[in-house]
DNA sequence: GCACACTTTTACATCGATGTAATGAGCCTG
DNA sequence: CAGGCTCATTACATCGATGTAAAAGTGTGC
């Protein structure tokens, strides 16, 4: 292994400032006050030997890395990676860098992130499960600085949320007041035994908004599946087509199932939103840019990012403080396809 | 600031265990042998104490973190999203941890990158350049190890590519065929004086095309612009169209463009591929399932995120041996945008 | 001109893991 | 059973930055 040439380090800094190593320290952190013309010594030095400082060294020593994780289920979703986006963005304004990891394939993965996150070497996590309830058995004492993002029924740590069951009762309500008679769903199932917390609460707020006007659920309309992408949502809407129970709306609990249902029915020859009236969640970008644009349920995003990365920075300052739980609003974005 | 109990360390594994740390370090590293008696004392210990290693330590102590960094234009396209997927998941399976970097907002974030990458303490950087060129001057012994992706004008670091001026060529010959006349471009144009290396590339392999068919290229119908979103080549599309150049096919420099334009067509009351053939670059998911399809050039991406980790990887090794260039094969999917 | 208070800088130890070189244990041979 | 030879294990120093406590420097007031 080759290596480049040595990089300076605070002695060599000092050693040619002529100062000691620990005021070198002083004026890069500056921490404690530096006499000008000393300071000015000491970036001079600094500069000539373009003096960076050895983040494992400091972080060794006062043991914070500056590094966040963000671990989200499938990174080539839409949601995933505008998330990923605006996390980012304000982690770097609050000078934070950011870990990537990928949790979907190995749902093991969550656990492995939330028990042995200090592995990492990282200040805390930004988690979006889809399998983590209440019944791990984390050790208080031993839970790293952890956010969770989407609704979770887990309630020892902190989180940020939007209300499912109200938007899921708002945007079902919608597609009754637009004419829909059967809405089917696309991401719930009454009785799915391995539901997400997200699938049980929108389902939820889509059976009282059906029962407050005066329509009782029906199962054999309702597709419970676990990947929440396009290829899932086609399959899922496949799936409902074949039931041949009658629907004239879907509501898709993501915008990339909606996008999938879609593209199934219009294959089908089922006109969005003429014979079919199809909504989504999340307002990813694509929703605007559809043909037809897609009606969705809107958050703010960067709101959203905000929450979850100050609720960790708080976090990671005082690990004793009572979880909180931060909800962001939602709205819904009434779009062509549930527009006729 | 409170923080949790202290984690255990190799000198407490070394306690429980009963032997030196130095021989903790060597059964969790499995460098060197030890006895399979001690060995399973240490191991317990390593249990009973859950420890884990100080990363921070670790690499003070032999130079590497193990963490790569990957920096790309803009997070949020579906482009983006795919390449960071494939990315961890390739160094994951490599053992290395992915830190994400976002640069469109500030491109002098690239420039940073690059000749600052040791403040972040990363071993390597993959970049999908936009601004870089072979101008910039980096002192080459000081380079950190690099991977540029895409088509760059630059010599002195490794790359991975698609041939571009071919894919470009290929696109367009495809157009022709299918009865266009007038193929209008996003995302190049001539004489463009801050265009992109991608952008003069796949430019070049259009116009050769063209004359290969007997058309001399006509700048009226072609529209640069720096932001290849979906924002963007909506943008772009209002643009060609506010020109009144007459054109029947659009040739989009990425699938995002083609999606921002194939939606402001369609709000013209212009039919795809009826009126206007379109096809895009890169093949993202959702190339599959708009409507209609959309006709783009695809690249094997899980080869293409391989390929730049490997070779980031054995640079990181040896960072003497000269840069090396791959090329990624690239196929033209044909889909309903160009199908009539 | 000197003592005292205060500011700026320094020496040293430390964070945790691991490479190096030396020590000790175990085995074989004559 | 002593001497030599492996091989496993250990003590110690080191990676680079920084907190602590002590030393050096500066300035004020009498």
């Amino acid at each position: 292994m080759t290596r480049g040439p040595r990089r300076a380090t605070v002695k060599d800094v000092a050693a040619l400032a002529g100062v000691s190593p620990k005021t070198v320290s002083n004026v890069v952190t500056g921490t404690v006050f530096v006499r000008p013309d000393t300071r000015e010594k000491v970036l001079a030095a600094v500069e000539e030997l373009r003096f960076v400082p050895n983040l494992s060294a400091r972080s060794l020593r006062n043991g914070r890395t500056g590094v966040i994780a963000l671990a989200l289920p499938d990174l080539a979703t839409a949601f995933s990676a505008d998330m990923l986006h605006r996390v980012v963005q304000v982690a770097h304004e609050r000078g934070m860098a950011v870990l990537i990891e990928e949790t979907a394939a190995e749902p093991q993965r969550e656990y492995d992130l939330v028990s042995r996150a200090r592995e990492h070497q990282i200040d805390g996590l930004i988690l979006n499960p889809i399998r983590l309830k209440d019944s791990i058995v984390v050790h208080d004492d031993q839970l790293p600085p952890v956010v969770l993002i989407g609704e979770v029924e887990q309630h020892k740590v902190d989180r940020v949320l939007i209300d499912s069951r109200q938007a899921g009762y708002e945007v079902t309500a919608h597609l009754l007041e637009r004419g829909a008679k059967r809405v089917a769903v696309l991401g719930g199932e009454t009785g799915a035994t391995d539901a997400t917390a997200t699938s049980i609460q929108r389902l939820e707020g889509h059976h009282r908004a059906l029962r407050d006007h005066g329509i009782e659920p029906d199962p054999a309309i309702e597709v419970y599946f676990q990947e929440w992408s396009m290829v899932g949502g086609a399959a899922a809407a496949e799936e409902l087509l074949s039931r041949d129970a009658g629907f004239d709306a879907i509501m898709a609990f993501t915008d990339s199932i909606a996008f999938g249902a879609m593209h199934v029915l219009q294959e089908h020859g089922l006109s969005v939103p003429g014979d079919v009236l199809v909504s989504g969640f999340d307002d990813v970008e694509h929703a605007r840019f559809m043909n037809p644009s897609l009606t969705t349920v809107a958050l703010d995003r960067r709101a959203f990012a905000e929450a979850a990365v100050d609720l960790l920075m708080t976090r990671i300052e005082d690990r004793a403080t009572p979880p909180r739980a931060v909800a962001v609003p939602h709205e819904l974005v009434i779009r062509g396809s549930t527009t006729r």
